[in-house]
DNA sequence: ACATATTCCTGGGGGC
DNA sequence: TGCCCCCAGGAATATG
């Protein structure tokens, strides 16, 4: 699942290969609720040269020389992929950008992800909802965000984007087992040094996991369809039965929020 | 004001 | 081979 260490890797190759180079072309093959493109879309959209690509949360922030901005969210299963120009479109293509010749393809097979065309402020406005980034907070003012409110699930706090911006299914559970607290307890069971703990190793698990390019457990490839490297070093995510590698206990799955959720018994209190 | 459940969507895997 | 059912999940929306 795409969260920031996937979603930075894609636009780290997105603003290295597209920033300053103009769109020539938008071929819609497949819209949907979440991309519904149009006529207006590709009027905003062609012709702009693309002055950078940005992420707020897990959003791709295209910005455009117009003021207009493409904010793209893969959601599970959506992809940008830099393909040859006698590609030929899958079922799950949604659109092609031509970019100064190179085509970039918007794919998305369980169509949950966006592409959308927005101002500056209604940007602005969107993006302004998230919480803080991990990677540029210190763990110190992240913990405080772990405070309130007290009868929420630790779990349910992490997978909240207003709470912390980033973080999804796997990265939570990782962080939980990094800091030795089970991911069902209540915020208000957390000691000080929980918390920061917890945030620290939230900061630590994200950054390990971007410099290995993310974790393909299912679906995610990067610009070049390659998958991440992290996946082999999850400590309790889809390792379900499988034993700890600090402890060897097997590792519990539960459903917490609707979500699969994994820990170990023993090395998480 | 909070927590929890449902919804969207499709491919893949298990069971038979 | 194929059919049915369930599961994966981010985040908006609905319900309790």
């Amino acid at each position: 699942m795409p969260e920031l260490p996937e979603v930075e890797t894609v636009r780290c190759q997105l603003h290295d290969r597209l920033a300053g180079r103009v769109i020539r072309g938008v071929q819609i093959l497949r819209t949907g609720r979440e991309f519904p493109a149009g006529e207006e879309f590709v009027a905003r959209v062609a012709g702009r040269r693309i002055a950078a690509v940005e992420r707020r949360a897990k959003v791709l922030v295209w910005r455009l020389d117009s003021g207009d901005v493409l904010l793209g969210h893969l959601k599970m299963t959506g992809k940008f992929l830099f393909v040859a120009s006698e590609y030929l479109p899958t079922k799950h293509d949604c659109l092609i950008f031509d970019i100064d010749g190179q085509s970039v393809v918007w794919s998305d097979v369980r169509r949950f992800g966006y592409l959308r065309v927005h101002d500056t402020d209604e940007t602005a406005h969107i993006l302004s909802l998230y919480g803080p980034e991990p990677l540029e907070t210190s763990a110190k003012d992240l913990a405080e965000r772990l405070l309130t409110p007290q009868t929420r699930k630790i779990k349910a706090a992490l997978l909240d984007q207003t709470t912390i911006a980033g973080i999804g299914n796997i990265y939570a559970d990782e962080a939980c087992h990094r800091a030795g607290i089970r991911p069902m307890r209540r915020l208000s069971t957390l000691t000080a040094a929980d918390r920061l703990r917890l945030a620290e190793e939230i900061r630590i698990v994200l950054a390990e996991s971007l410099a290995q390019k993310g974790t393909s457990s299912n679906d995610y490839v990067d610009t070049d369809g390659e998958r991440g490297g992290f996946l082999s070093l999850l400590r309790v995510y889809g390792r379900t039965n499988e034993p700890c590698r600090t402890c060897q206990t097997s590792i519990t799955k539960i459903v917490l929020g609707g979500r699969g959720t994994h820990y170990c018994s023993k090395c998480q209190k």
